[in-house]
DNA sequence: GTTCCTATCT
DNA sequence: AAGATAGGAA
């Protein structure tokens, strides 16, 4: 059985898991203790287990393995190689939204963090109080599944997950008294206006054919409190690439606004801007998916090349299609579609594979990061401050604008999240390091429709809307209760062709592997596919290192044994915590949590290892 | 009643 | 071009 699920599955018990990373030993091994002390109450119930790593390194590292298992990471702000800061944008790319609590001695680092994106900020030297506010503070992640914040309003030991607000600009805050009145999750544009921030009923809502122009000409409530304080939402890249993170994680045919908004997480999104955004983005593929189909009938179609636009090609994509063409992603591709990069793959979607494509075109707008408006610190009883702000920085009008097709700048390894791994669930360990929600989605085994597109069902099914009923990942409270029944079948079914099709839908320049046709076609009956072992290796190792994503080969190399290592139940009672980045831990370290197998030193080397490997792809 | 999707608007 | 909104439909 997988590890994760052992994980979840030994009892009802609520397991918390947070990560403090600091580069300071001893203050690691003291906040860690005190934390993992913080286990009170009701132990039979909830319990807090601290992984304790020294820098960021470790701490990407470990993600890699356990993202899914980690509830909540706090680190220090000064560290060597990568602050803290940078520390939570890495992991914002890399695994998405988690939240992240910084602490520094260093109060002025304070704006900053909360400016950045980070959930809390805790001046160190750190108080008792502080490590009560952190402990609930994960306890409220790991029941809500998501980020939390806590206002004004909610700091009683309640909460407010992000999604149930709107970020508002500065200018707006004076209206957010009134918007919390109604905290019905998400809220659907249609009772708010989010033009304005004004609440009005669905059916008026619904029943207005005249359409406001943006800004509100005259609407009697929200031109009093602020006019023109339309915050249209701008795609940023960061915010791109989470939706694209969603869509990856949940599975293209299943992806629909409201479950990408729950995994993007972002405070300020509403349904209707994911489904805006979706709806442009389907609009993409269908275009690329045109061009992909006139394309493919001049090209031999054979094995994984069939599934691949123009796997020979490496010429610019531009060079397909020329300036005819009028759409909004035409010109993209066109002009300054990342993919016009000659000798990068061909066709693909920006949207799908963001690229750890070291070249830097447009720079992305880091403005925003400095700008003290884009969040409002609350002080919540404590020192720990929090802000009224997802992860994402909110980016003002303007700024960051750019196409779906345009690069993202430098980003390095922003789409590496884990194969499988899940915000709510269980999967980045189940042995295969595979999504099991998209396991069946993309099978990119249509090709052998005579004539037609090549394109996979997945995205066939995608663009056609399609959607296959989509089963909400219990969050992990839940699971603790509900784990047992939890059963993972796509997993024996798991196969490298359920990555082809993930990989069909990245769209990576697979160009250099081949499939055996026939087996290919033997796989469409069966459901149950096997790759030759050397082209499934070569595959591996082509797929994790292309996409940025090695988390699927290491998780393979017997590092995370979860069978041997699952049932080790970190002890209820254990007053331990592991001292994890030491290999000569104190001896309560390992008494009973088994943190060991993701030795954050091996994981480090393993990360060396794998990081020379993709630099010098590059 | 909510969410999805598409068409349309800005 | 990019995002918001309306309204039918599931």
């Amino acid at each position: 059985m997988a590890f994760a699920q052992v994980f979840y599955n030994q009892s009802s018990v609520l397991r918390i898991n947070v990560m403090v990373v600091d580069d300071d030993p001893v203050f690691l091994q003291i906040m860690s203790r005190r934390l993992e002390n913080l286990k009170y109450r009701d132990p039979s119930t909830m319990e807090i287990t601290v992984i304790a790593v020294k820098d960021s390194r470790q701490a990407l590292s470990t993600l890699k393995i356990e993202r899914n298992n980690i509830d909540l990471i706090v680190t220090d702000y000064y560290m060597p190689d990568m602050n803290g800061l940078q520390l939570k944008k890495q992991i914002t790319r890399e695994f998405g939204n988690l939240p992240v609590i910084v602490m520094s001695s260093d109060t002025d680092k304070e704006h900053e963090s909360l400016t950045c994106g980070a959930m809390g900020f805790i001046p160190k030297p750190i108080k008792a109080t502080e490590l009560t506010k952190i402990y609930q503070l994960a306890l409220t992640c790991k029941r809500n599944g998501k980020s939390t914040l806590w206002t004004e309003n909610n700091h009683n030991d309640t909460y407010v997950s992000i999604p149930q607000q709107i970020q508002l600009v500065p200018e707006q805050d004076n209206l957010m008294m009134t918007k919390k009145k109604k905290f019905s999750p998400i809220p659907d544009s249609r009772s708010m206006n989010s033009s304005n921030g004004t609440c009005v009923s669905t059916d008026a809502s619904r029943k207005n054919k005249n359409r406001k122009p943006n800004g509100g000409s005259g609407d009697d409530f929200e031109s009093l409190s602020q006019p023109s304080m339309k915050s249209k939402i701008t795609w940023t890249d960061d915010l791109h690439d989470l939706f694209l993170q969603a869509i990856r994680h949940i599975g293209l045919d299943k992806a629909v606004p409201k479950k990408i908004l729950e995994f993007m997480n972002v405070s300020y999104l509403t349904r209707e801007n994911v489904a805006s955004h979706l709806q442009k983005y389907r609009q993409f593929l269908r275009k690329v998916a045109e061009r992909s189909s006139l394309c493919s009938n001049m090209l031999p179609s054979n094995g994984i090349d069939s599934i691949y636009p123009y796997p020979h090609t490496r010429e610019p994509y531009y060079n397909n299609y020329t300036s005819s063409s009028s759409s909004w992603y035409g010109t993209s591709l066109n002009n300054r579609s990342f993919y016009s990069k000659p000798g990068h793959g061909l066709g693909q979607s920006r949207l799908l594979s963001n690229t750890s494509d070291p070249v830097c075109f447009s720079q992305m707008p880091h403005s925003y990061m400095n700008q003290s408006s884009t969040y409002d610190t609350h002080r919540i009883g404590s020192n720990l401050t929090l802000p009224i702000q997802s992860n994402l920085n909110y980016s003002s009008q303007n700024e960051g604008r750019r196409s779906f097709l345009e690069p993202t700048a430098n980003k390095t390894s922003q789409t590496s999240q884990a194969l499988g791994f899940e915000q709510h669930g269980l999967s980045a360990i189940n042995g295969s390091g595979f999504n099991n929600n998209t396991l069946i989605s993309y099978g990119s085994l249509t090709t052998h429709q005579p004539g037609s597109s090549n394109f996979s069902y997945g995205l066939q099914s995608f663009l056609n809307n399609e959607n296959t009923a989509y089963e909400p990942q219990p969050h992990p409270h839940a699971q603790a209760a509900a784990q047992k029944n939890i059963e993972i079948p796509q997993q024996e079914n798991l196969s490298l062709f359920d990555e082809l099709g993930n990989i069909n839908e990245l769209l990576c320049d697979i160009s250099n592997f081949e499939l055996d046709h026939n087996k290919q076609q033997e796989a469409v009956s069966t459901n149950q596919f096997e790759l030759p072992a050397n082209v499934s290796t070569e595959m591996n190792q082509f797929f994790s290192l292309e996409d940025d994503d090695w988390t699927f080969v290491n998780t393979n190399q017997g590092h995370s044994n979860g069978e041997t290592t699952n049932n080790v139940a970190p002890e209820t009672n254990s007053q331990t915590f592991n001292m994890s980045t030491n290999h000569n831990q104190e001896q309560d370290a390992q008494d009973f949590v088994d943190w060991s197998f993701l030795n954050p030193e091996d994981l480090a080397n393993e990360y060396d290892f794998m990081d020379s490997l993709f630099n010098g792809m590059n």
